[in-house]
DNA sequence: CGCGCGCGTCAGGGTTGCGTCAAGGTCGGA
DNA sequence: TCCGACCTTGACGCAACCCTGACGCGCGCG
């Protein structure tokens, strides 16, 4: 789940802007002043701060180069200011977007989600899953063991990469082959058994006795760390 | 330097941008409508779009969709349209940055350089890459071997450079296609192949058994320190 | 006890995908 | 106008992958 920051002196604007995110399924937190602002990124490491310029012990852009002394949090900046002298000091200082107030909450909102899908990647970049015995890579595509790298082939991946996607639920094989083999598949299940096969013979320790790539008799299969 | 492509219809605000982005040392390309900015952007690899949403030929949120398809460049979109669903559609379609006309340029600027900064360290990370058989400096586009310039080719570099930017993810050949060739050129795998091998007699100690420029069958290319 | 069912294993054959080479085409500079 | 660098395109051989069928095993049930 998205975790938002929103740091504004007005409760008004504050409650307006929890209501509506929480309506959104964000988690949020917020602040009420500079000092409480840097305590609460700190603590707590939002995915986005909202932030009000004119707050009541500091100055909100000397907020903004407070925090990007150690956190690249996307900073969406709300000021009364139209000036755009201050709207240069802020992004300089750090901010991604500004929005003067009033504005409108629908722009806000996709505002925000713009500067959350930018971060998304940068440091929510690899998506790693461990095991005991081998470690999967989903963004990189990549398989470890012992050191060194698996090879799989592109069909063997594939139905890797949709069991450990559903982490450890456990899927079923009509699902699988057309997650995998495209939707026209719904019954050679003899493939399952074949690809399933070589996985466990390069990634299980022991093939015959397979601890993660497991099968649930009749059902399906299921991916355990 | 950063480069950076205008699009919009109207030839005086094109002028205006030209000419206050050149007097700040960016490198400036300009299009007026859909079509040319998908040609530009797929030439010329801006590092930013500047983007007029009222083009004659087609809708700009579409020319977002587009761009979208296969390049991640940080698009800041003009409109004269002020209403709120104008902007919440063109940020959700993967702009990053909204402004209204008219616009104060110094704003624009700073929301210019916001969007460059932000993207920097995104894709990159370290502008030098080292193996142990060559260098890749990705800021100077330039590639040392031995101690000696190697000297590329403008599509050979334009490879290379995707493969290192991934930083050690794994590349899909149509993905790959897309960011070196443009983004109708989604099939002709053969080119991968041609280039793929003149990387490596220009890079590899041992071409035939590639260390850093790693096929993986079926699937695509990775780059490996 | 025999039978059917589902799963794991194995090996062979058709097909695809990759690396390689070479020739034709295009563009810009001398 | 000629020349060279670069990009495109096609052909060919080879290795790897995907599919397929056959067989064996364990389990539950008649």
């Amino acid at each position: 789940m998205t975790r938002v920051l929103v740091v504004d002196d007005d409760p008004a604007i504050v409650r307006a802007l929890v209501i509506n995110l929480r309506a959104r399924q964000y988690e949020v937190d917020s602040a009420e002043d500079g000092a409480g602002a840097l305590r609460a990124a700190a603590a707590r490491h939002p995915d986005v701060v909202v932030l009000d310029l004119g707050l009541p012990d500091t100055d909100g852009v000397d907020v903004i180069r407070r925090l990007r002394a150690w956190s690249r949090v996307p900073i969406l900046v709300l000021s009364a200011r139209h000036a755009s002298g201050e709207k240069v000091q802020a992004l300089d200082a750090g901010a991604d977007d500004y929005v003067t107030k009033p504005f409108g909450m629908d722009e806000l909102l996709a505002r925000l989600r713009a500067a959350v899908r930018r971060a998304e990647p940068a440091d929510g970049g690899d998506v790693v899953v461990e095991t005991e015995a081998f470690t999967v890579d989903l963004a990189a595509k990549k398989v470890h063991r012992d050191g060194r790298d698996v090879r799989l082939t592109p069909t063997e991946w594939h139905l890797l990469e949709a069991l450990v996607r559903a982490g450890g639920r456990l899927v079923g094989q009509r699902q699988l082959l057309r997650e995998v083999w495209g939707p026209s598949y719904g019954t050679e299940t003899n493939y399952l058994r074949v690809y399933m096969a070589q996985l466990r013979r390069k990634l299980e320790a022991d093939p015959s006795r397979p601890r993660h790539l497991i099968t649930e008799p009749g059902m399906g299969y299921r991916f355990e760390k």
